[in-house]
DNA sequence: CTAACGTACAACCAAATGGTTGTAGATGGA
DNA sequence: TCCATCTACAACCATTTGGTTGTACGTTAG
């Protein structure tokens, strides 16, 4: 078993990321801080909610590697990472190409290995080829 | 404009979207349905869980919009919906959008100031309206 | 008709989340 | 120096989440 990802969840980087993009507070911290860095504090006033709540908000989202703090005197201040984005993105790219590259195997009219039965199987999506239905 | 999820706090299409990404199973089924429509069991038997759990994350994907079930005779059958890819997508675009926003202002050297009341999805904008950060 | 299958849903439980308050350690300014 | 600020973290609480079992209902195969 273990497909993919499944399993072990300690090291599962992408859920983290997704976790922390799950939480409104959590997008618009990120929208602010893209902005320009904020302390902590400065984040936190504009917020009904505690110093404290806003502080574990900002530890969720560098837990996933999705902002970095760096000290300033005695502000702590917090700035988006935008390579995070694009690796968010990644995990996307990765359920769509699985997509396209079905979608690929249609319009081929190549056998439909429809197994899925156990697990085990992913046959290695070859390569899809050309012809993004890119929506 | 719908810079993201705004109005339905309770909705928070986004919040779902990413919520249901967030969970390895959940994005496990989305490969296995990308890769044909599978019933609601036969997906159950693949995973370590009773039937229900995997019910469960399917009334998520399919609430977050990720799936639909199309009934055919007693089974259900679940696909994914290539499009919601594309949502997810479009959320992340707008947080990149917003960093390359600031860069653009920074190469243009405009001044800084953060108005921008597209504050979108941010839970009831405390007190600090507009600009003007007290304190 | 009857039995087996596939689904739906309710009730329940343990653990994680999101929030609070309180306490304590650094740092900078008067 | 003393004090105000900013941060970190622990303890606690309410709600949600992810999982279980059990029951009920429609559909298809014998």
């Amino acid at each position: 078993m273990v497909v993919d990802g499944i399993a072990d969840e300690t090291g599962d980087a992408v859920g983290r990321l997704f976790h922390a993009l799950a939480d409104a507070t959590r997008r618009d911290i990120l929208r602010r801080c893209v902005r320009g860095e904020l302390s902590v504090s400065r984040l936190a006033a504009a917020y009904p909610m505690s110093f404290a709540a806003v502080q574990k908000h900002v530890t969720v989202l560098e837990r996933a590697g999705l902002v970095t703090k760096e000290r300033r005197g005695r502000e702590q201040l917090v700035r988006t990472d935008p390579d995070a984005v694009g690796r968010a993105r990644q995990a996307l790219d990765d359920l769509e190409s699985a997509w396209r590259a079905r979608v690929d195997r249609m319009s081929g009219l190549l056998t439909e290995d429809a197994d899925a039965t156990g697990d085990a199987d992913a046959p290695a999506p070859a390569q899809n080829t050309t012809k993004g239905p890119d929506r």
